[in-house]
DNA sequence: TCCAGATAGTTAGGCGTCTAACTATACATT
DNA sequence: AATGTATAGTTAGACGCCTAACTATCTGGA
């Protein structure tokens, strides 16, 4: 049983429990879910081949594409990540634990302390992206130029 | 700053760090995933109206879909939900503890433990459901009919 | 100058999920 | 019938995120 049969199956067993209702907006949503869920396993076996998980490469991430030097405060990452200040605390622990960020100290201002890549960062960041990015690619290779514009197009009016 | 700027940034953050690779796939799957996290978050406050996790709703959903006697075993919850069993044990102990399932047992088998949805699980599956509809339906009003058989259509491929 | 309020970051505690180990029961083979 | 293996469900412990409370520091107005 593969996951559209799921998920026709759950449409299906909506729809003889309850005729009078509209289910289609609920399937088309638990697909966007599914896709997302599936992709997300996938991408964290990517990472795991580099020993890192998703969360971890986001900071890496934010720090390599905000350039030199690569650096930057716990509030900036948050707000890049999308993720609160208490879980950056926690991400950046790990990475300077291994040796991949290090915490600086702010001459103007001694309540932050500037989060910078180390070069042993830098080379696990530039490594791992070319694994994500090659997943990322694979995961839509499903569909052709024109459907995934089409795709970004139906997502970018949603949002 | 809205969602799409956020995506926007991450996608030219790369392309002046890194001008060499493509992050197109990196920034539609971005967008997906956007997507449904920002949706589930609404899914939690409809829900929260009915004193519902999404994770308990989804556990009377089964049930109700499955028609009369609305009985499921443990292990068919799991497979119908997705999530392992023990993540169902610990669902049916707040919903039993609440009122709105319980615990039987299977006369032909003294390992099994039929869970059945009660009248108030019922009631409450019921009422909830129409919230839960009306939240699905607005997250994709962005789009007209064609343009949602058109993302089904995508996400079918993908999946 | 001093203090009230804002801001940066960390810590504590809770929640929900997972994996792995465990208990109880059923079944199949001899 | 006895025993070894499979299966149903729960429990234990870890993980990662959240919110809320806390500490330290900064800033602007009396």
């Amino acid at each position: 049983m593969n996951d559209e049969d799921l998920i026709d199956e759950l449409l299906h067993g909506w729809e003889s429990a309850r005729p009078d209702l509209e289910f289609a907006p609920m399937a088309l949503f638990a697909r966007c879910n599914r896709f997302v869920t599936l992709s997300m396993r996938q991408l964290e076996a990517t990472l795991a081949d580099h020993e890192l998980s998703v969360g971890e490469f986001d900071v890496l991430s934010a720090l390599r594409r905000s350039g030199e030097p690569f650096t930057l405060k716990p509030s900036e990452l948050a707000d890049r990540v999308m993720v609160t200040r208490a879980g950056i605390t926690t991400r950046v622990d790990k990475l300077e634990e291994n040796g991949f960020v290090e915490r600086r100290r702010d001459p103007n201002d001694r309540r932050s302390e500037p989060i910078v890549l180390t070069k042993a960062g830098r080379r696990l960041i530039d490594g791992a992206l070319v694994s994500y990015l090659d997943n990322q690619t694979r995961l839509f290779s499903g569909l052709n130029p024109a459907q995934q514009r089409q795709l970004d197009s139906l997502l970018r009016r949603l949002l």
